[in-house]
DNA sequence: TCAATAATTGCACTTCCGTTGCATCGGTTG
DNA sequence: CAACCGATGCAACGGAAGTGCAATTATTGA
């Protein structure tokens, strides 16, 4: 149970008592989810806390915003592994539109797109919208 | 100077000439444009009427509505012949971090992405994030 | 033509999310 | 214990999207 505090005293983030189970909470969910939800969940925490758990969390490599369209931020965990500040894993998210839910596809890369002469990407997002597995009943 | 007229007309939209302001203003610019960029231009129009037009707009197939990814909708006309509604122009979208402004790469469309068992696809959004040509000095 | 009708526009207001300033709390250190 | 510093809580702000309704303008058809 020492494993999330490690994982955040690793990632230079002090593990108090709130983001613990902040990450614990994340790491229940299997989807990604935005502040709202946690607000939701820890009722009794204040907003900005929340705000900036998220913050400090991305600031250090634990957690990665997404945006899926929705113009409301979702947060994931990062995998073990990941280095999203060096935009070295551009795995794409899909948007359910049945249940509103954003889930990470990390085995799905986006693929290498040749942009027009003059134009140098560094970073890529890539949102498929449809129905989930869960929604499609498969 | 009727082409305008004609467009809006085309696609089942009264061409007022608020609309028929907007439309070229659109088309003047080669960038998509925010609510508020438009707001700007039309000082002495209201923000809801720039706001309903635009959704008439899009509703109608004359615009688009880009996310890229800024939290601000976007918006830029549609090529003629681009059938946005059917999903079937499904072209990447740049976004330059040094001027701030985004494009349209229609030439460039969203790669074929095969989703894992169960998901079912509708949409896609792909925003490459970067440095345009402008500001490359390419 | 002109009254009836429908669509468009303007104004005021609300909601939602993200963000910040500042005071307070609480743990760590010397 | 005292001092310090990071974490937390409270309040407020700002931008953007969206809505209700009244006023205005365009269209219809008798
Ligand atoms: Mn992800
Ligand atoms: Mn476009
Ligand atoms: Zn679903
Ligand atoms: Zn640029």
């Amino acid at each position: 149970m020492k494993e999330v505090e490690k994982r955040l005293e690793d990632n230079g983030v002090r593990p108090t008592a709130m983001r613990i189970l902040i990450y614990r909470y994340m790491a229940e969910k299997e989807v990604a989810l935005a502040l709202t939800d946690i607000e939701n969940a820890f009722a009794k925490a204040d907003r900005t806390t929340l705000y900036r758990t998220l913050r400090t969390f991305e600031e250090n490599g634990i957690v990665h915003q997404i945006d899926d369209g929705t113009n409301i931020s979702k947060y994931a965990l990062c995998e073990p592994g990941c280095n999203c500040e060096l935009d070295q894993d551009l795995h794409l998210h899909f948007h359910c539109t049945n249940c509103d839910e954003t889930v990470c596809l990390t085995q799905q890369k986006i693929p290498h797109i040749n942009l027009p002469e003059g134009y140098i990407a560094e970073d890529a997002n890539l949102v498929i919208k449809g129905i989930c597995e869960k929604c499609s009943g498969q």
